[in-house]
DNA sequence: GAACTATATTGACAAATCTCGATTCAGTAT
DNA sequence: ATACTGAATCGAGATTTGTCAATATAGTTC
């Protein structure tokens, strides 16, 4: 006798989850994860100075990790004279519930 | 005159943030959030051969992604004959969500 | 202007990740 | 046992990521 299938065979979704992916990326490093809990506790702005002075990093590895959470819209920056302070961004938790929701919605209460 | 400080500093957040990041990267990637969405919305479990058809991926990549979602305790697997069966782990969603307030908690409401 | 400070960028190198082809392992069928 | 199938693992090569040292840029102070 021939073997059964496997299974009734599962539709895989097609959405595309690029963009999804690329924003959890630029979370997913533990001193990014530091940096983003640390402006989400602080009600003042940080400039790259408190990182690099309590980081195991040194000033360039700082700025690039800001940039990855920059460019990824998590964070924001604002030159003013000498220094650059970062803030968390409104909506980045809010961005971030939504791509996991998106990969993984909540499921419909009972 | 000398320059000011740059600002109050800010307290970095000590905790460590390694095993959130880890989690978080286990997902941050375009075809394993593909894998986690069609189980999360799959009533059935799915096997292997689902992914290899339907991603542009041949079957030791599909393996391979299965593998970090499995050791990232987001998918669990069960072998029945031939075959291998994914779901979604039961707190795979909880576990992400508690990670990401764990960084950027929710604000207090107003 | 020159000297100095904070941050950003560049280039090089190491480590991790992704993909594939080949092989191995587990299970079924004959 | 042999032949066959689905899945996991191994090994190699390409790409990406993270880190540092060096340099460049923006701004301040003198």
């Amino acid at each position: 006798m021939s073997m059964q299938r496997c299974c009734p065979p599962v539709t895989v979704v097609t959405a595309d989850f690029g963009e999804a992916a690329a924003l959890l990326k630029a979370a997913a490093d533990p001193y990014r994860l530091t940096i983003l809990a640390t402006l989400a506790r602080s009600t003042d702005e940080a400039c790259v100075c408190d990182f690099t002075g309590a980081l195991p990093l040194n000033q360039p590895a700082v700025s690039h990790h800001l940039k990855i959470l920059r460019d990824a819209g998590l964070v924001t920056s604002e030159r003013r004279g000498t220094w650059v302070y970062y803030r968390l961004a409104d909506d980045a938790r809010e961005r971030l519930t939504r791509v996991l929701s998106s990969a993984i919605p909540e499921k419909a209460p009972a």
